[in-house]
DNA sequence: TCAATAAATACAAACGGTTGTATTATTGAA
DNA sequence: TTCAATAATACAACCGTTTGTATTTATTGA
């Protein structure tokens, strides 16, 4: 091939200047064995003779026969938040020594994009995908031409896809337990609407369930509908709400990241102060939590062991394609991050 | 080809069902009519069964034919940094639309991995890279075959490589302008040592030379070593400084995100407050800033503009190969975020 | 009326690998 | 000595496109 006049060295280069024939450069320098055996000093010329050329095999070459890639789809819905930012660096680690490499896109929670990120992929011939899915849009083709499919952080609402996430349940649970056992009874949540995330309804739920059987009451919900920027939304939202409400409860919870940080924002918009007098917590951390005073309780997701269980999951059913796997789902347990916002009640 | 027993759809099997040649099939769909005519029935016949059969063009073969792969890469030091997460979001913005899809790595600053990742992207066939450089290893070989680079963020020191990144100079004089007519003058600043980052020398230079030319003293130069985790580093450092050191400056200053990040725990961690009392600012954004009491005053990157400005070079590059482009630099405008760490000195 | 041109399409050779099968020595056993 | 087995290597087809060239038929101008 040659791009710009350089003409890249391939295998017949080497086969030519070790004179040897290009399918013994190919099981040469691919160690395949199995029902042919070569030459020590065979081996080693061509080794070498490939050293010096600066031979690199061609990865679309060998796509192309063999249909297999190395590439891996991660889409998102933004990888500019640091969740997925950090599932990402994770995921780059996971797969360096196994010769993959990282295709992200963005879906910004529409399901159109995704669908489109999604057949682009496929287009290129990923030979995996990891998705956290706005919708199912796209997904039926991934699966339909047997590309193995693993989805993260929320699952798809009635599908079989393998799943791997925070235990929504066990989170809630320990937050509501924590809540009660600090003296926290009337507690405010705030969540977004989101038709695409079903992560959310779950929390919402299990908050819900967790309180009620500790003998809390949630005594605000507020729903902060769709927007651009949501954080600035539920800025928006929740400054209203405190300006106007009568009797703040005595605790409020941020359901994602974004809305604890959006909740930070229209505290301090409004000159409220959090902690012994409002008590502060939210479910996934953000790197501001431990910056503002007092610094923000939440419960964590293990970012990094959910991409590794998704890489693990993934790699499993690359390796056996075809074959039947079990509906698997993979939840991974909240970790407790005590910081000042949530002290016992005085 | 046949993956998991499921055959993808060929142009072969398009132009057998439409009863025309393959080389008919692959102008209809490229719309490539320079020197072919076909007649109108004909180009709708062979569209509509392209249709029916749901027909997806095989990069891979594409790839190997036309040497074009429509991958871009993105090498990084730190994806889940919010900066470089942005970067890759709004990169993700610019290629839709021109058929692109992004290829990212991490580095953590090692240059070996670097290296290892540029080979991987060449050995995949990237048309063009992105590259936050952490030293020079594998941009050689990138320019060897003919793949342009673009740098953003830092420039590779002592090379000719286009680059896209803040204006540092500007930045750190808007910085040192405000400080002095706000009425600090002695002023710390924290930085981390880096051998890969010129980008942070820069900073460093520019503001002493800004600062002297104000009339104001580098007080405090505070060089955190390198760490695996920069941030907690920072606080480390600082926290000690804070509470050995006598006579604090008027106002410190953070050279980059993750400094000042830290430098605010310190803060936190030694139980100072800043603001009137000790102005605190700091270059590039970041999420914890609006959040936090006083908030803090920055001096922003344009990072949209930045991946913009990096694409359209590339673009460009990619679109005329081995022309002989002048050197490029790109340095846009820092933004003034005027908060609350940075009053007027009563 | 006939060569020359144009229109519409077919043919075939790459691109750079992988992999099943065939070929040629070489060895060991009968 | 002969034959089969084995070691070492060569041959050739194929993966799915793109693209330069050749072919056929219809159209035109002189």
């Amino acid at each position: 091939m040659k791009r710009n006049g350089i003409r890249r060295v391939t295998m017949s280069d080497v086969a030519r200047r070790s004179g040897v024939d290009l399918s013994t450069v190919s099981r040469v320098l691919n160690r395949s064995f199995e029902n042919h055996k070569y030459a020590p000093e065979t081996v080693e010329r061509v080794q070498n003779t490939a050293g010096e050329l600066g031979y690199q095999p061609s990865f679309a070459a060998r796509a192309l026969r063999t249909g297999k890639t190395m590439l891996l789809g991660v889409v998102v819905s933004d990888i500019a938040n640091s969740f997925f930012g950090e599932i990402a660096s994770s995921l780059d680690e996971c797969i360096s020594g196994h010769g993959y490499r990282l295709l992200i896109s963005n879906t910004s929670e529409d399901p159109a994009r995704q669908a489109g990120h999604i057949d682009g992929m496929l287009a290129h011939g990923v030979d995996g995908l990891i998705v956290s899915p706005s919708g199912e849009d796209g997904l039926d083709r991934a699966v339909e031409v047997g590309v193995p499919v693993v989805t993260i952080d929320r699952p798809l609402p009635g599908s079989s896809l393998p799943f791997v996430g925070l235990d929504n349940k066990a989170a809630t649970h320990l937050l509501a337990v924590k809540l009660k056992a600090r003296g926290y009874r009337r507690v405010g949540v705030v969540v977004p609407e989101s038709r695409t995330d079903p992560t959310l309804h779950e929390r919402l739920a299990g908050l819900c369930s967790a309180l009620e059987a500790e003998d809390c009451t949630l005594s605000w919900t507020v729903q902060i509908p769709p927007a651009d920027d949501l954080q600035k939304e539920v800025k928006r939202v929740m400054s209203d709400k405190f300006r106007t409400e009568e009797g703040l409860p005595d605790a409020v919870v941020g359901l994602s990241n974004v809305c604890t940080m959006g909740l930070l924002e229209a505290l301090a918009d409004c000159g409220l102060a959090w902690g012994a007098s409002l008590g502060l917590a939210g479910i996934d951390d953000f790197s501001a939590a431990p910056l503002v005073r007092p610094s923000v309780t939440v419960v964590r997701q293990p970012v990094r062991r959910i991409a590794a269980e998704a890489f693990s999951l993934l790699l499993e059913r690359m390796k056996n394609p075809g074959e039947g796997f079990a509906a698997a789902t993979v939840l991974v347990e909240p970790e407790w991050t005590e910081r000042e916002s949530l002290p016992e009640r005085g």
